[in-house]
DNA sequence: CGCACTCTTGACCGCACTCAACGTTGGTGG
DNA sequence: CCACCAACGTTGAGTGCGGTCAAGAGTGCG
């Protein structure tokens, strides 16, 4: 996932794009294919390099998006600087839903990424037509709700060493099924830091020890190779 | 909304309860009036004294509630004891639609409470028939989840100053319009400390600071008055 | 009055932060 | 090709904020 090209599907203005309404929306496995072309005249691609913003935090959300490729950080500052990452999106995913006038946080590329654009009033007149996917999105939202919820466990009441651990634990549950090898770590220590909480530092000192307590290998800075699962388990806590 | 009596309106049991429905449901303004009937006939109320549990984090999750009266607070737990308060719901509020099979955390009554049950299956049901109300607590758990990521934020880079400042400010925002005095902090320093992932010294300590800087005064451990508004949404920070 | 519970206050401690130095890597230009 | 530089990550030394432990004050209840 790291650094790679990506396939020129989706144009980068407003052109149509059939390719990204498949697979941004249609993992939602409720829009019948028949509707497919409807929707594909609706949406519109949008690539981003590493570190480009899709949108900020503030700004007003008339977009929704889906993430058909690479990787996104939602993440809310404080006028000071200090960053908190409140998820890692692939693809996917949607965003941009919150019932709001505005985004409530900003979104940046990880890697290099490409997204599927709807105005978000043509999106609104799809949950009326299309009740499943209205379903499908609550289905998507409570899920949601409970990960961040199990993350203001994590922010709240484990140690460094829990976070750490959590944090790969739960990178390897959410791979997808039937993947091999190491885990990829496509975001830098500094966004692992803001999403656990902690710094730069702590952050590499915990690698560190768990490598040296061969919990797990590091065979590049981006690679995690899992090596005592149960244990690593027990350090990130129940 | 410490220790005051209920209505007796809602039985212990599994007795039907109209106004139950109409106080908890009713708040989604889509449930026409001519459909209570039905709806009532559905819902069956509960009453909690305070520190009583509604459900435990792992139960079965086959019934949805909503909150008719009182306070709850929703947490989870580590094995060895720490706890993390996810949210203190208020009248109005709905719980236990998460879509998996299981609650994802504990129900607790902060004060006196009393709640509507509805069997989960029935309740999905409505949704069915009434598309706006699946539109009305999509939008509720869009909110909720803005809120989770805001309170992401404060446990992983905000101080404990930062912290309580914050939380007696989203308290005060929160409240019913036209309500005035010193606000009501109905839970105890313990909950307000598993809440903001602090101890209760931490807690309480600051609480102290704030009054000697005159930023609030403590009439009452469970009273709050903001003295200096404006200074106090300083302190919380962006 | 005595007991239990909550909250407050003080003294001390330790985990994670801060500051700093160094190693590694990748890109750029001479 | 190598020299240079910037960005990122690692490691070490010291510090400080919030946690821990302990004692005491305030409150409600039987």
């Amino acid at each position: 996932m790291v650094a790679r090209a990506l396939p020129a599907t989706c144009g980068n203005s407003g052109t149509l794009c059939e390719e990204c309404s498949v697979r941004g929306l249609a993992v939602c496995s409720v829009v019948s294919l028949n509707q497919l072309p409807r929707l594909a005249a609706m949406a519109a691609g949008r690539r981003l390099e590493i570190g480009q913003t899709l949108f900020q935090e503030g700004d007003t959300a008339d977009e929704v998006f889906t993430l058909t490729d690479g990787m996104l950080k939602l993440y809310k500052l404080m006028s000071d600087g200090r960053r908190q990452i409140v998820g890692f999106l692939v693809p996917g995913d949607f965003l941009g839903l919150a019932f709001g006038r505005t985004y409530v946080y900003s979104a940046e590329a990880v890697v290099p990424t490409a997204v599927c654009r709807f105005r978000r009033s043509q999106f609104l007149g799809l949950l009326e037509e299309w009740p499943h996917l209205e379903k499908e999105i609550l289905g998507r939202t409570s899920t949601e709700l409970a990960a961040a919820q199990e993350q203001m466990l994590l922010l709240g009441r484990k140690t460094a060493r829990e976070r750490v651990a959590s944090f790969i634990v739960a990178l390897a549950r959410r791979r997808k099924l039937g993947a091999d090898g190491p885990l990829e770590l496509p975001m830098s220590r500094a966004d692992i830091a803001d999403y656990l909480g902690l710094t730069i530092e702590t952050v590499s000192r915990t690698f560190t020890m768990f490598r040296k307590e061969r919990l797990i290998d590091l065979p590049d800075k981006h690679l995690v190779e899992i090596v005592r699962r149960d244990e690593l388990d027990q350090v990130a806590g129940v």
